[in-house]
DNA sequence: CTGTTTCCTATTAATAAGGTAGGTAAAGCA
DNA sequence: TGCTTTACCTACCTTATTAATAGGAAACAG
């Protein structure tokens, strides 16, 4: 299940993606129009700072803008960001995970074939794709 | 994520998949096998007994056994039996979910196209295809 | 130097995950 | 009848996560 940090956030790249036009736009505009706290949203974007997807700006004229073009932006890497993973299972989200049982494990392929659906159709939706 | 529950209750199935001679399997035995604690078991499979996936007997030669062949399960069944729902969001998943936003909503048209995406790769595979 | 806006730290309430503990009821067997 | 095996039932517990809220400090523009 998706939290509503990765469906936020994913909402907040749509909004600034139909706000491109090259100047910062304000937390409180966003907040707004996606009828969102803003102050939840304070805490989504700054990871979306840290993890690279967009920029930030303080102050007057200040506020939010994308890193790259609207196509550049895969919907899977805005959900991975902050999700943590997109993964099914522990032992594929964690590749440092032990199991006694991986080598016989009979669903463990299973979960790798799922993962990777998962992983591919995320991954090929492009934020443009949306709008 | 799947939890714990839907990938124990996958592992039960299979384990009595495994030993389907038409007699009860206790479940003290799948517990070993499985290296799962014995008293998380009973929770799970009580949930699978009242949700008509699996029967139980009580006293000396009891356990429990399957209600069907095993070719007649599908992971998906199993899956949103554990887990309540296999919906990526709360939206889909409860089909009471009231949202203002719904008929404008940009993203909701691809979580319902990923929503058919998992339920139809879980619901076309069979317990047996794990085997 | 004032207003705007991000950035930072802390706190919180509710829920779910992943169990553990201890007992009751049912069934077969001697 | 009584013993053993097994499911079934109720309650509790710990930890982590979710989805926020609160209050302020720092940065920046005019």
């Amino acid at each position: 299940m998706i939290s509503t940090k990765g469906r936020y956030a994913l909402r907040v790249m749509l909004d600034l993606a139909k706000n491109n036009t090259g100047s910062y736009v304000p937390l409180k505009d966003i907040a707004e129009r996606q009828a969102i706290s803003k102050k939840y949203l304070e805490i989504i974007v700054k990871e979306m700072v840290t993890g690279g997807l967009i920029t930030g700006a303080s102050g007057k004229g200040g506020g939010y803008k994308l890193l790259r073009k609207p196509e550049k932006y895969t919907v899977g890497e805005i959900l991975e960001l902050m999700e943590g993973t997109l993964s099914p299972v522990a032992c594929l989200a964690d590749k440092d995970y032990r199991c006694d049982r991986r080598k016989s494990c009979e669903t463990l392929p299973m979960w790798k074939e799922f993962d990777t659906l998962v992983h591919d159709y995320f991954y090929e939706k492009k934020l443009t794709d949306l709008l």
